[in-house]
RNA sequence: GGAGAGUUGGCCGAGCGGUUGAUGGCACCGGUCUUGAAAACCGGCAUACCUUAACGGGUAUCGGGGGUUCGAAUCCCUCACUCUCCGCCA
């Protein structure tokens, strides 16, 4: 959510960002002046009547103190009730009003961001590595999983559905070996404190990041009593909220957390996308990495968190590449944004397997998470970012094909042999 | 799942339905005193919104929501959470 004031007093910028999006600023702001300039009026309105009451209820008071009698003016009063209960319930859905819109407008995209119409005009900011060479046609992960048996999707689908996985010996050990090593070179080399969190949140929580109320059908629902609660679709929900409503002492700042959890999505829309293989899922593991920043330091640390998941992908051997989303490509909430795209040789194309995003104060105004600069002073919002490293499944998925070898086998990356306890997958039946 | 107790400002802790946004203490900030510090004393110290050129004025907020009343931190209903006891259970 952007400032109230700032929208207000900023509206041909703020239009002129909307268009680089994409979007069509009538459509989104709709009748922003009008209505912002309506609510005020209903305010002031309903005010001035509760003001003029409370100063009658004062002289009651003093009447009855006294021991006069006030019933004149309490008749008097009585008939303002109704009128104050009017003017208020106006003021409320005027600002109801305002604040749906103000909802609906996405982030301002920072000005280094490419603007664009699309993933077309991303731009591409470094390479690392090169695709590994064969002389042979390297498979799909999909292919090598089953022959190997490792991955099983066709029991998958008699247990849950189509869009889950089950995965055997050495594909369940390499699962967990990439959480564990991730997770270890987070918290060991880079300064994240790992936080295990809550699969499941409240709409308070989901709204607070905005999965809620504009895309619940991507999420899945579970019913409880009265109340809802959600699935996350990311570990960013739970960990970004862990400081809602709160004030930080500003000398923290900036906090690093890393989470590894299972992340539901349900992926409505995407029939007949990414059918084959694990590549999307309705359940995935990823390890998360959140921050909460200082915003003179909030691009600085974009970077360096970039860099963070960039090293994973490094320490394991994977080609990958660096874009900047443009203006059209990326999520509503975030001002910036790069993917990490991986090489995937078994169906010889780049896939992005990391997100890394800085939502400025976007996110932390909706979630209320502010912090007092230098332990004293007036709170300000901090700035929120995010980014996966990695997508574990998409790194298995990365592994697998990036290491095939000609006899059917897949080489166990030199990083990873400690946490797997093997060298190689061999072919297996399960 | 059952029974009971509680939720007040950064923290602790008062609060007969009527100048209570809220006594007091701690913490914090400024000042006096001091070579400096401590102590003592004096003063300051919530947030959001509306209004104003500004000074200022106003409204709301005592876990959330609703109700009773001229008027609610205070009474009623409801939900959430915390604590104690019982039951069940990984």
């Amino acid at each position: 959510m952007l400032d109230l004031n700032f929208v207000r007093e900023n509206l041909p910028l703020v239009e002129e960002k909307l268009r680089q999006r994409g979007m069509n600023p009538a459509e989104v702001l709709r009748d922003f002046a009008s209505v912002d300039a309506e609510r005020r009026q209903a305010i002031t309105a309903a005010e001035t009547l509760k003001a003029q009451r409370n100063k009658v209820t004062e002289e009651i008071a003093k009447l009855k103190k006294s021991g006069q009698d006030a019933s004149a003016l309490v008749a008097e009063t009585k008939n303002s009730r109704e009128k104050i209960a009017e003017l208020e319930k106006s003021a409320e859905d005027y600002d109801a009003r305002l604040r749906e819109i103000l909802l609906g407008i996405p982030n301002l995209p920072h000005s280094s961001v490419p603007v664009g119409k699309s993933a077309d005009d991303n731009r591409l900011e470094r390479q690392w590595g090169a695709p590994p060479k064969f002389d042979f046609a390297p498979k799909p992960h999909w292919e090598l999983g089953e022959e190997l048996g490792v991955l099983d999707l066709q029991r998958a689908v008699k247990l849950t559905g189509a869009r889950f996985a089950v995965y055997w010996d050495l594909g369940a050990r390499m699962e967990r070996a990439l959480a564990n090593f991730m997770l270890d070179l987070h918290t060991g080399e880079h300064g994240y404190t790992e936080v295990l969190p809550p699969y499941m949140v409240n709409s308070d929580s989901m709204r607070g990041t905005g999965q809620l109320p504009k895309f619940a059908a991507d999420l899945f629902r579970v019913p409880h009593g009265e109340k809802d609660f959600w699935l996350i679709p990311t570990a960013e929900v739970p960990v970004t909220n862990l400081y809602r409503d709160e004030v930080l002492d500003g000398t923290r700042l900036p906090i690093s957390l890393t989470a590894y959890t299972p992340c539901f999505r349900s992926e409505a829309g995407s029939y007949g996308k990414d059918v084959r293989g694990i590549i999307r899922q309705h359940q995935f593991q990823k390890v998360e990495l959140v921050k909460f920043s200082k915003p003179e330091d909030s691009y600085n640390e974009l970077e360096k968190l970039t860099r963070n998941a960039e090293m994973v992908l490094q320490k394991l051997g994977l080609h990958y590449r660096v874009m900047a989303l443009s203006t059209g490509d990326m999520g509503p909430s975030s001002a910036k944004t790069y993917d990490l795209e991986v090489w995937l040789p078994g169906q010889g194309l780049f896939r992005e397997i990391s997100s890394c995003s800085n939502f400025e104060a976007y996110q932390a105004r909706r979630a209320n998470i502010r912090y007092r600069p230098d332990g004293k002073g007036k709170p300000e919002f901090v700035h929120t970012l995010n980014g996966s490293a990695l997508a574990v499944g998409r790194t298995w998925v990365a592994i697998i094909e990036n290491y095939q070898q000609a006899d059917g086998s897949v080489l166990i990356p030199e990083a990873l042999r400690p946490y797997m306890g093997a060298e190689r997958i061999t072919p297996k039946k399960f």
